[in-house]
This record gives structure tokens, C-alpha cells and sequence, in this order.
DNA sequence: CGCCATGATCGAAACGCTTCGACGTACCTC
DNA sequence: GAGGTACGTCGAAGCGTTTCGATCATGGCG
């Protein structure tokens, strides 16, 4: 309600000075910036946001275009959401939401409008009909995920092809020399976003170098399916040992109950690491050694790089996380026997 | 980047002229009108953002205030948000995300900087601190959701009672004369939603009134846990012939698996209904008859009531949305062997 | 003692739009 | 033919900031 007109008065200074004062883009006396500084809480002043787009040079306000739409739409999703929101207002930055379906109408719109200052996609596919325009716009963009093409981009990801590595490794170093890896459900491999096949083949990559056998399955969303493959995995020849997931909570949950089911213990007879994990695998039963994908690191640095590119444009470049491994009691050595006693 | 100067110009009018062609709220000559909105159209005019802000009276932007916290966030959390999302596009608006987190500070800032001309307040608690603070805001608010304490606001919801009593009526109409309610996780029933609770509550209510058994237990996030959950809850005297389940789908799907384990066939041991369900039971095995929470209908209906009360002030009021059934099989009539079975 | 930075403050010009009042002009109506 | 009513258009006044000179003391320096 209060106008920066009405500060001024009250404290008896011109408007500019009171802009001055409240921004220190300026020296003010100090006297008159903490005089200025009470008034201004005292009346409850908060700068108009309409005006402060059309005079500043920024509209504190970032679009985030998130895969949102009505098929799929899981937790994870929503962690990235949020972790980004947050980190955008540790700069005093608002975001703005854009729909999937409204995906690149939608980042006309506000960029045209001059509505924000720069844009965050989330959720980058391969092939993204949203990395084509972003390019183009002539805003400063940050993707979080890498699509097929980076060119002229600023990406931030997880690095997953050394999450796989870290993965195979951990199991190798346990002596584990039969390992499988159960994935994303069949469509994601085709259309979705490319980490699930670069973490699949860096696993198959890393276990050939590692001199390993590897084993990869896509999961299913379907019980009955999803069992059939766990099933079909185990059973490989020389038998895996160990097991790593990269897919989903809800398929990770079912494969751990249908692990329970066939009296497999963990980690005596089979070792398991969640992968690439947003939710936490500390409460599953048992607990579950996992390297996280956290969204919070992501789209922090998602949002750091955006607040560098406001000042002055950046490089284009590809940067990836360093995965990190958390034990949870899930890995141990293999069983000497097993390996023996399947001639 | 063309702005409306430069319409004007290539139009040969006044600026105001431009204003009035465009946004049609005085009349134009019709030749004047396309050639403006022709002009504009081949520069890629779009008003500025702030600008419109400021001098309009309104900023064609809402505050979305969302469940959004590091813990909990469910897919049906994100359906609701993309479904606020598309109802507001609709109406020319964009949505500001407001997090857990920051919800009344956050509130409090776009309101008044004035960033935002509504809230809509997502996912109420009974006892929501967000709330009160939308009571005093003086600025247009709807709610999706019901909180304990009504009074001066608008809320839109599914009819949950109604909901329940829908559930009761399906089965008691078939002849089942025992039926179990699972419901949401213990912790739901003290802080969260209170939908939970009214659903709860209506179902106990309408099976006395029916004249039936009704069993009622809380969920579980735990497998083993809800295993013995469900177990107990069919194990009620009389044995309960139909069952309702009102949780996560998470649960759900873990039920329907522990039930398909125990060799329950659906519907002849047990007819079962999924209420206030946010995804497709339909795609469930076997396929579940479902009343479903539609996140648009109750969103399309709170932007729809924002819209007005951006217009004038809207009277204080409750809106429940009547529920549907929708059919996919899974209810029948209880075998008539159960009953006398046990004596 | 005069000159020039330096600090503190102010006035005014944007920023791009909406909207109000006013001014013609043309057309009716009596 | 005078008066009235539309209609179509324009100029200008905001909307509330930010920011760029300009102004006026003050104090250090040669």
C-alpha cells in the first residue's frame, strides 16, 4: 500500500534517495539510510513489483518449464520443482510455472512479454522440442538433464555414466564378477530423458572394462512382468551376485518385496545398490546402499549458473555432478559357494 | 521487443488507439482494427509484462500455494498443480509456485508488491497456517481443500461425505452387509488434509445407517505392517465382503498385491472400491471401480471462482463437487456361502 | 587561498502501458 | 436547420520505480 512517495515524505527525502538508500547502489549517509531503513518497515513499504519490472533491469521473476503433464507425473518430478523454487529465492527471484503442454508457447510468451528474466527446464528429453526454442531465445536458459545436442547450451546433471561406474566398482571391488542392472521401464529408453541411457550403458561399459559380466533388464510397471524380468535377471548365466536398480521408487519397492518373496537375503545372497535415487532407501527393507540424485544440488547449481548468466552471458557448457555412494549395509562380499556350484 | 509505440507508428494512429484495437474496450473503426492488429501482428508486438502491470489493474499472474515440502509429494500433489496451471492459461494467466516452506512469508511479498491478483491455496489442512493469513490478506483467495475454520472464505472440494456415502451405498446395494475401510497412513488422521477424516467419517456414518458392518483401519507405509493391516481388517466379525480403499496408490497397489497373494479372488471373495483416487484404476489388475478425485474439475472450479472474484468480491462460501462412480468390475454381490460360514 | 575530488542529495527523465476527457465528424431527430 | 448522439481518434496524465546527471557542501592539497 505504502509508495516509495510516501517513504520519502515521511522521512522527508526525495524518491531517489529513498531508492538509493534501500538499494545501496549509492552512498547514503548513514543517518538518513537507517532513518529511511525504519520508515520504510514502519509503513510496511515493499516496492511495487509492476514498476520495478518496467523501470530495473530485472523482473525477480524465472520461468521453469517442468514436464508437467497429465500422463506422468512422479515424486521426483516434484522434488526438482521444488528444489528450484527454493534455490530461486535465495536471490529473491519468483518462478513462474510452465506447463509441458504449453511448453514452447508458453516460453514465447514470457520472454516476449519481458515477463522473466531467464528460464530453468527441467526434465530434458533427448530430443526436446523446448531445447531447440531456448536456444533461440535470446534469454539466459539453464537445463537441468542434457539433451541430445548441447550446442550453445548451459546444462547442469548428475554425472550418471560415473554414477554407473561408481556403481559397478563398488560391487567389482566386493569381488562380485556377475552383475545386473534393472532399468527404466521399456518407453523411457526410446523418448524420455537420455541419463537412463547413458547410465545403462556406461554400466554395461564399466563392467567390460572391469572384466565383469553384466547383465541389463528393462523393468515393467506391471507385477506380474516386472517379476518375470527380476526373475530372468537373477537367473543369468554365470549368476549375478549383485544388483543394481536405476528406475523408479514405486519399481525399486516392488522388486525389493518380490526379492523378500523368493527368501533372497541381503546382501548374503544377493547384493543391491539403488541408483540415480531421489527418495530415501535408508527407510526400505532392508536399508539399501545408494548413490543419490539429489535435486537440491542440481537445480542449486541450476539456479547459481542462471543468477552468472543475469550479469553476464556464459559459456556454454556441460556441467556434471560428481555422484556420491552411501552405504547402507546392502553390499557384501558374494558367496563363494555360488559361484561353484552352478557347473 | 517492438512495443506499442512502434505499432502505433508503423499504424499511423495514436498510441492509444493501438490500446483500444487491441484490447477492444472501446470501439474501433473496423479497418483501423486489422490494420493494427495486422501491424502488430507482423512486428511480434506483446505488451510488457510490467508495464501492463503497472498501469492495468490487473497482473494477469496468481499465487499457487502448494504442499510443496522436502518429505511428502505425492503425483497427486503435482496433478493439482499442473491443473491449476492449465485451468489459469485458460484466463490468460500464469502462476506463481509458492513453496511449503515460504508459504505466508512468500504470501505476504506478492501480495504486496503486488505481484499477483489471487491465491489459490492448495491441499488445506484442518489447522493451516496459510489460512488465516488469506483471511486478512485483502486480496482475492480461493481454497482447494477445507480447512477446520470456514468463515469469509471460498473453498471448492470434492464431496468426500458424499464420497463415502457413494461407497457404502454401491456395496450395501449389491447385499454386502460387512464392509472394511482402509484408509489413509496413521499420521494423515492428525495433521493433514481433513478430508481423510470426513471420508472416514461418513462411511462408519452411512453403513450405520445402512444398517451394515462397517471395519475401519489406517494404512501403513511399511508392507509388512500393511499387510497385517489388511489381514486384521478383513478378519473382522462378520467377514467383511467388500472393501473400500481411500489412500495413496502407492498402498493401493500394494494392497491389490498382498490381496492377489492370498488368492482373494475380485469380485467374487471380495468386491473392492478405490475412492477419492487421483490415477487410473482402470489399469489396475484386476481393473478397480473407483470414485474418482478429479484435480481438474476442482481447480477449473476454483480459477473459475478466482476469475469472478477478481471481478467483484465473491460472498464467503463452501462448494463440494458431487462425485461420480465410475464402473470397472471389480464389485459384485458377496457370495451367500460367506455368511453362514461362520457361525 | 583557490581548485578539485568526494560525498550526499535532489530533480527529472525514462520504462511501456492503460485510461480518462476531449474533440471532430457524421448522422438523426424534431 | 439547430440540437443531440454516436462513433472514432487523439493527447496526456498517471502507474511506481530506477537511474542519470546536476547541485551543493565539505575537506584535502598544492
Amino acid at each position: 500500500m505504502a509508495s516509495i512517495h510516501d517513504v520519502a515524505q515521511a522521512a522527508g527525502v526525495s524518491i531517489s534517495t529513498v531508492s538509493y538508500a534501500l538499494s545501496g547502489k549509492r552512498p547514503v549517509a548513514e543517518a538518513t539510510r537507517s532513518r529511511i531503513a525504519a520508515i520504510a518497515d514502519e509503513l510496511g513499504y515493499q516496492p511495487n513489483a509492476g514498476a520495478r519490472m518496467l523501470a530495473g533491469r530485472r523482473t525477480q521473476l524465472l520461468a521453469l518449464t517442468a514436464p508437467l503433464h497429465a500422463e506422468t507425473s512422479t515424486p521426483a518430478h516434484m522434488a526438482f520443482v521444488l528444489a528450484v523454487v527454493t534455490a530461486a529465492r535465495r536471490y529473491d527471484y519468483d518462478v513462474v510455472l510452465l506447463t509441458e503442454e504449453e511448453a514452447t508457447g508458453g516460453l514465447r510468451r514470457v520472454t516476449s512479454t519481458k515477463l522473466v528474466d531467464g528460464i530453468i527446464v527441467l526434465d530434458v528429453a533427448v530430443d526436446d522440442r523446448r531445447v531447440g526454442l531456448v536456444r533461440d531465445l535470446s534469454i539466459p536458459a539453464v537445463l537441468v538433464g542434457v539433451p541430445g545436442d548441447t550446442d550453445g547450451l548451459v546444462c547442469v546433471d548428475l554425472d550418471f555414466e560415473a554414477a554407473a561406474r561408481l556403481a559397478v566398482d563398488s560391487l567389482a571391488d566386493e569381488g562380485h564378477t556377475s552383475i545386473a542392472l534393472i532399468g527404466d521401464p521399456h518407453g523411457i529408453y526410446e523418448r524420455g530423458s537420455n541419463f537412463p541411457r547413458r547410465f545403462r550403458d556406461a554400466f554395461a561399459a564399466r563392467a567390460a572394462e572391469r572384466g565383469i559380466t553384466s547383465t541389463f533388464a528393462e523393468s515393467s510397471r506391471n507385477l506380474v512382468e516386472l517379476r518375470a524380468v527380476v526373475d530372468a535377471a537373477l537367473a543369468a548365466v554365470p549368476r549375478p551376485t549383485g544388483l543394481v536398480m536405476q528406475c523408479a521408487e514405486t519399481i525399486q519397492l516392488a522388486v525389493m518385496e518380490h526379492l523378500a518373496g523368493t527368501g533372497l537375503s541381503i546382501p548374503a545372497d544377493l547384493s543391491v545398490i539403488s541408483a540415480a535415487s531421489t527418495f530415501d532407501t535408508s527407510k526400505f527393507s532392508p536399508p539399501l546402499d545408494v548413490i543419490p540424485l539429489v535435486p537440491a544440488e542440481s537445480c542449486d547449481r541450476a539456479v547459481d549458473l542462471m543468477m552468472r548468466a543475469l550479469d553476464h552471458p556464459l559459456d556454454p557448457a556441460v556441467e556434471l555432478l560428481e555422484p556420491a555412494y552411501h552405504s547402507h549395509g546392502s553390499v557384501g562380499r558374494p558367496q563363494i559357494a555360488a559361484a561353484p556350484a552352478a557347473p
